[in-house]
DNA sequence: GCATTAATTGAACACTGTTCAGTTTTTATC
DNA sequence: GATAAAAACTGAACAGTGTTCAATTAATGC
């Protein structure tokens, strides 16, 4: 009862996350045990621990896959230099995947590391990667020299936008924030990106 | 070993909040068990059940003292009519409170009810009266007709607000989001409000 | 063919939320 | 005051959790 070899190594690696993923999936992130990951790929438990430091090695790898889903949905995206038109087409996509995968979503956010520490950096990456996508919408609202100031903005809208999709998931408030996600996200992009302007004019 | 009545229900229950409480501004969060809970208040795990349901709704009514923390905390203010500077005030309360109690607010947001289910009315409420603060404060910015208007852009700043925080709080993002809480905060103030004068102004 | 190394298991440990029969004390009734 | 009913409290129990690790087996290197 031992050493089966009918998978190599990376073979399994992509069992138990994809496995994990589909519990996620399908019975929400709590589901996600060692015991039944293992039972969904024909494995005991203790492989899952030759594979992953622990359960949450596990679920940082799972998240991991999740940003690359994201980051593939948004790279069929190009600016065309209307930031308003743009930042809505893109928070379109934005919003459509993390709709249809509200609990592998999730994870991304409640499975933190443990406090203090660091993220990998193949982790950091693959969320600079969308950071990247939201800023080039913005650019052409500042001038060339602005860039911190753009890449602070970047941020601003994206921690805003996050913070609108997670209280909606949220349902203890979802009666209480009873306007839909893609309204909130419209009134969030149309007058940031109007204070932006007027601030930029000197309007205000 | 039964019936000692040393205290009465509602002091047992305050008891238990308290202790949950305290357990998780220490230890975190994932630190309130059952039995930590029980050990704190001198009792046995079962009698926490017989004051709650289990130990989501312990956790409910944790999260509900929390708000009434904030709201007192919030309840010394008083808008004086400038938009920007008195949202600036109310944020600044807000996020130092966040500050400070970081694991009893994530508490807020994690522990959520079960799926599909609605919060108690209790609960809402608590969240009601923040909301109608930071509503009263943008106020002077709308006409008085436009009250769907100024709730909806209340919801908004209340939402980005919230995103702002949390993302901070995940550890694993913090290196991304050099900002700290408090810039993000006021980029998102200064230009959501001047995006609102903005187009009320017809300038955008 | 033999020794080494790697993969895999399943039992075990200490923990978790939750239930509930049993015990004791308080309260209500006569 | 005695007795019955109700309420409070316990601790053992159950099924689950993450995690470890000796034992077993198969593949590999020589």
């Amino acid at each position: 009862m031992a050493r089966r070899s009918d998978h190599k190594r990376e073979e399994l690696y992509e069992m138990a996350v994809s496995a994990a993923a589909q519990i996620a999936a399908r019975d929400g992130f709590r589901a996600i045990t060692a015991r039944n990951v293992a039972d969904a790929m024909g494995y005991s438990p203790g492989t899952i621990y030759n594979l992953f430091d622990n359960l949450d090695d596990l679920f940082l790898h799972v998240t991991g896959r999740t940003l690359d889903a994201l980051f593939d949905e948004l790279s069929g995206f190009s600016p065309n230099g209307d930031a308003e038109a743009d930042l809505e087409r893109l928070a379109g996509i934005y919003l459509s995947f993390i709709s249809s995968n509200p609990d592998l979503w999730r994870m991304v956010f409640e499975f933190s590391l443990a406090k203090e520490q660091a993220p990998p950096e193949w982790f950091s990456l693959k969320i600079q990667r969308v950071m990247a996508l939201l800023e080039n919408c913005i650019a052409p609202l500042f001038p060339e020299d602005a860039s911190n100031e753009r890449r602070d903005c970047a941020r601003v809208l994206w921690a805003s936008l996050h913070g609108i999709t997670t209280l909606a998931q949220v349902g203890k408030l979802s009666n209480i924030t009873a306007l839909d996600v893609p309204d909130m996200a419209e009134i969030l992009i149309q007058n940031f990106l109007a204070g932006i302007a007027a601030r930029r004019d000197g309007v205000a």
